[in-house]
DNA sequence: GTCTATAGTAAGATAGAC
DNA sequence: GTCTATCTTACTATAGAC
């Protein structure tokens, strides 16, 4: 039998990221030439990487002269880390606002929302997730905290879920690094002519997830 | 009830990448100073990224001036295409080489092969999937060919298994999506003291694979 | 807040001796 | 192949006028 490998996938896996869709969360202020600048380092950070993008590039993107920038942030490197800060932040408050009344509903919602989150918000996911390696440890440092509790928050209901015999999963710690790690890539593909819906996209997610843990 | 967090995963998720272990397949040629070059980028491009990297750290990582480096490579994005070539067909070599007398051993085969190539390799593995953007599109199509083709070698396996019902999955593309994303994403944190070999990781996420698509 | 101008450094790459 | 020396450009950031 040959195989037909015309039967087309979409378009995947840009070099980067799949969207220039420049998207920030509602709770972000982006009126003024701060927010300015926040949007076009978002979408220059998450194209060419952080040490790819100039300061100049940057200003340009603005329509500012570089020395401008100054005046808004103490240098490039605070930019990054308010990017970082608010990907980290929101993504951090929908794992901690995800309910569900057992181990199962706790699972389907806390990964619908972890994906949701890259999903949404892919060139914030891919700055937060991609260009962590340029911030200094120190400024790098809360984003590191709220990934840990994430991990042990998904941890924790995977736990419980097997403590309960709802749950058959081979090995808790590899369920939660496939879960988590499925999602996150979500950020580098998503946008470039896919035809899902980011709900759509969780939802799958999210049964997948439960399958992971053999609860499905 | 109060949930435990002191219940310690393993620290995964450095910054980037969780060891220094600078490893190249066996095919790859050590020897000499173009050698000694390309194990120190690895290294460098892996932790600091391509662009985060100059020419004058990498010389200096070899113990050569930096002008020797281009008796070697004509430049330092060459140095990159070679690291991303190595690691693209090594990793396509594996996917292409996985055999299985049916679909359910094939796709078992397949994201062994994916995610050993992750875990055995993750420096090189994290170039070859995070630098990519740091390559020109003509020096980076080589790449995307063999990445377009090792998802639709995945996607014809889960196809073939859902043809055959042998395999129950929502959305096959979907699947192609997680089963590929949470595979990659072992590399960034396979090393850092985590007690798994990779064919114990290997092994659990094809157990993963296979309760995605049903067929577990 | 934004500008012009520039300081001071670091970047990628080349010339030419050995 | 490796070196010293250097070219040219680009970089982050600051000074000071408006």
């Amino acid at each position: 039998m040959t195989i037909d490998r015309s039967a087309a996938l979409p378009d995947l896996d840009q070099r980067r990221v799949g969207t220039s869709d420049v998207r920030l969360p509602p709770s972000v202020l982006l009126e003024g030439t701060s927010g300015r600048i926040l949007r076009e380092a978002l979408l220059l950070f998450a194209e060419q990487g952080f040490h790819g993008t100039s300061i100049r590039d940057l200003a340009h993107a603005c329509q500012i002269r570089s020395a401008t920038l100054y005046a808004h942030y103490p240098s490039k490197e605070h930019v990054l880390a308010e990017l970082v800060r608010i990907g980290h932040e929101a993504h951090h408050a929908r794992l901690v606002g995800a309910q569900g009344r057992d181990s199962v509903e706790r699972l389907r919602t806390v990964v619908r929302e972890h994906v949701l989150a890259h999903a949404e918000y892919p060139l914030l996911a891919v700055v937060s997730n991609n260009e962590l390696h340029a911030l200094s440890p120190e400024m790098a440092a809360p984003a590191m905290l709220l990934r840990a509790d994430g991990r042990q928050l998904l941890m924790d209901i995977i736990n419980e879920g097997i403590s309960e015999e709802v749950f058959d999963v081979p090995d808790a710690f590899l369920a939660v690094t496939a879960i988590s790690g499925m999602g996150m890539r979500v950020a580098n593909w998503y946008g470039s002519g896919v035809p899902y819906s980011p709900e759509q996209i969780a939802e799958t997610y999210a049964d997948f997830a439960l399958r992971i843990v053999g609860a499905a």
